[in-house]
Formats: structure tokens, C-alpha cells, sequence
DNA sequence: ATGACTGGCCCTGCCAGA
């Protein structure tokens, strides 16, 4: 079973990129965010053409994520606590596998909270200590989970191209980093470090100052898997090519096959 | 050396992203 995540930064700019990834790669579930759109403006047709059935919480020009699968869905809108918040940032599905089990996928788009020192840095922790709460959880179900998404967290020094420069950001704070060990330590595992220790696997470059062609990167994007999916791991891929494409999007896909 | 972009939106400078 093949799982990708890919934030596209606008699904409507990036609809010709999707469809073409969705054909080449062949994804059984794809976990989308930022798509910067409402469901009724989602291009759910050629998505459906393509194949796939369509899950989408979505929000007018900011955030928004959605879930596509080859295999029909049941599907949750919202982390648990959303009572307060307007932004549409987590969407789960139980999907059902080859084997007659289900995997859980849930697609997340993680707070930024930059900058630091305003109000957006408190509802970055808080919004991680409500998904570490579910997370804890979905765990005590003991099933094959995949947690995908643009976390807006770099984990370590070796997921950055100068870990200086970005010393004060959001996105590496020490008190961020440590609310993803958190997650990790419930028991979930990075599938990515679960297969490799290299330096220098990056999923976002920003579209300034040359960040791409001077591989100014940053990892930002995971699956964060439980031990019943881990025990099915047989790969993971960045698919740095996107950046590479005409009109990409920052972030680049990682994907995932289990058995 | 420094700065360098992109998307959405009550259509046009401004917010947001990372």
C-alpha cells in the first residue's frame, strides 16, 4: 500500500501537477494540504477521473487539507478540541487494505507559528499538544496508523542545510522540537530515519533567494508511523523532482510503500 | 555582499507562508 503526503500550496495552482504525480506514481492515498480552498471549489472531478475518491476540510484562501484514495473512505473532519479554531488543518480516514485490515491515515498541516513572539507561536504549541493527546489515543487502538503532513517542524540539526540561520524560527525552536520528540516518544516513528541517517533530505526549499538551486532546504514534511504500520515499512521516497517542475510548489511529496 | 517569491483576494496592495 503506497501513502504519500504533498503539501501543494494551492491545489487549484497545482491541479495539472497532482493529476500528473497521481499517474506516474500511483499513490493507493495521497494526503493533501494547503489546498487555500473551500470542497465546492476543489477539482474533485479530475481527481475522480483520475481514479480516486475525494475527502477534503477545506477553508476559503488560507489552510485546508484533504485525503485522496483509490479505496472508498470513512472519514473525520477536525482534531479533536477544533470547538474554538476556524482553521482546517487535520482530516483522517480509515481505509481498508490489501490484507482485509484497515490502515488509519490522517493528513495534517501543522501550525507555521512564526512570527515568534506573537500569538501565533502559543497556538502552534497548543495545537502539537492537541494532536500529541489524540495521537496518544489513536495508539492504544493498535493498528496501522500514518500520521502524514507538513509538521512545520525540523527535527534535528541534519534536516537542515545551516542550522544557525535558523536557530530562532519557529519551525526549530528548542520548545518545538521538543514537542515533536513528544510525539515520537508515545511511540511513533519517522519513517524516513526509519530507513536512512543521511544529512541532507530536504521536502521544502522557499521560493526565495535561490533556496532550490542552492539546496538551501529544510525537512519538514512526515509520516510519523505506529509500531503495527512500522512493521510494514518496505520504503520511503522524497520526490525531489517536483521541485524541479515548472511553477512547483515549495514542499515536494514523500511517499511511502508498506506491505 | 545583498537580495532575490508565490498565492489569494470584495482586482490591488497587503497578508501569509517558512
Amino acid at each position: 500500500m503506497r501513502i504519500a503526503t504533498w503539501n501543494v500550496n494551492s491545489v487549484r495552482q497545482r491541479t495539472e501537477h497532482l493529476l500528473r504525480y497521481l499517474a506516474d506514481k500511483q499513490p493507493d492515498v495521497l494526503c493533501l494540504q494547503e489546498i487555500k480552498c473551500l470542497e465546492e471549489t476543489f477539482p474533485r472531478l479530475e481527481v475522480e477521473s483520475a481514479g480516486y475518491n475525494v475527502a477534503v476540510h477545506g477553508q476559503k484562501t488560507f489552510n485546508g487539507v484533504a485525503i485522496l484514495s483509490k479505496r472508498p473512505m470513512e472519514v473525520t473532519r477536525g482534531l479533536p478540541g477544533d470547538d474554538e479554531d476556524t482553521q482546517s488543518r487535520y482530516i483522517e480516514a480509515l481505509i481498508p487494505d490489501d490484507h482485509g485490515g484497515v490502515v488509519r491515515v490522517a493528513s495534517i498541516y501543522l501550525p507555521n507559528g512564526n512570527p515568534v513572539g506573537t500569538e501565533k507561536y502559543p497556538y502552534k504549541l497548543a495545537w502539537m499538544d492537541r494532536l500529541i493527546a489524540h495521537a496518544r489515543n489513536l495508539l492504544t487502538l493498535e493498528e496501522p496508523l500514518v500520521l502524514a503532513g507538513d509538521y512545520n517542524v525540523i527535527p534535528e540539526n541534519r534536516d537542515v542545510h545551516d542550522p544557525a540561520a535558523w536557530a530562532g524560527d519557529a519551525l526549530f525552536l528548542p520548545e518545538t522540537r521538543a514537542k515533536f520528540r513528544t510525539l515520537l516518544n508515545l511511540g511513533l516513528t519517522d519513517a524516513l530515519r526509519a530507513t536512512s541517517d543521511d544529512a541532507g533530505l530536504y521536502t521544502f526549499w522557499d521560493y526565495q533567494a535561490g533556496a532550490w538551486p542552492r539546496n538551501k532546504g529544510i525537512r519538514i514534511d512526515h509520516l510519523l508511523l505506529s509500531p503495527q504500520a512500522l512493521d510494514r515499512l518496505e520504503r520511503v521516497e522524497i520526490d525531489k523532482d517536483m521541485r524541479a517542475e515548472e511553477k512547483p510548489s515549495d514542499h515536494v511529496p514523500v511517499r511511502i510503500d508498506l506491505k
